[in-house]
DNA sequence: GATTTGACTACTA
DNA sequence: GTAGTAGCCAAAT
């Protein structure tokens, strides 16, 4: 098995590692892949990560907006899950956010 | 093979 | 402070 599925797999790996109730955003994702400044790499990974069992709900914006919560099966099942795991979501928007950033870069890469 | 899209981010006016 | 545009790169059509 090479892993030539693609950068896919890479986004797949860094959001599973995404510790309960701890959110990051798709550019510090992209920032850990090395491709830093293509946040949108991440999000279009995302676009099958229902098909990998992703967590993506603990993958918001640099705001701490659910932006992809339309992409989740309920209207607010994403906000479900993360006030679950204890994260504030308010309107869509987690608060405290730098409570519960989790920089992969720098939690995974010590 | 070229064009379009995509759950973003940051800068500029 | 708000709005718009540019830049990123890869997959899907």
């Amino acid at each position: 098995m090479k892993s030539k599925d693609g950068f896919f797999e890479r986004v797949y790996e860094v959001v599973r590692l995404i510790p309960e109730g701890r959110v990051t955003s798709y550019g510090a994702i992209a920032n850990y892949l090395g491709i830093k400044g293509s946040a949108r790499m991440v999000g279009w990974a995302m676009n099958s990560s229902h098909t990998k069992g992703v967590p993506a709900h603990r993958v918001v914006n640099r705001k701490g907006v659910l932006t992809g919560k339309h992409h989740f099966q309920g209207t607010n099942l994403m906000q479900q899950l993360l006030e679950n795991e204890g994260v504030v979501v308010i309107d869509n928007q987690i608060q405290n956010l730098e409570n519960h950033f989790w920089d992969p870069s720098a939690e995974l890469n010590r």
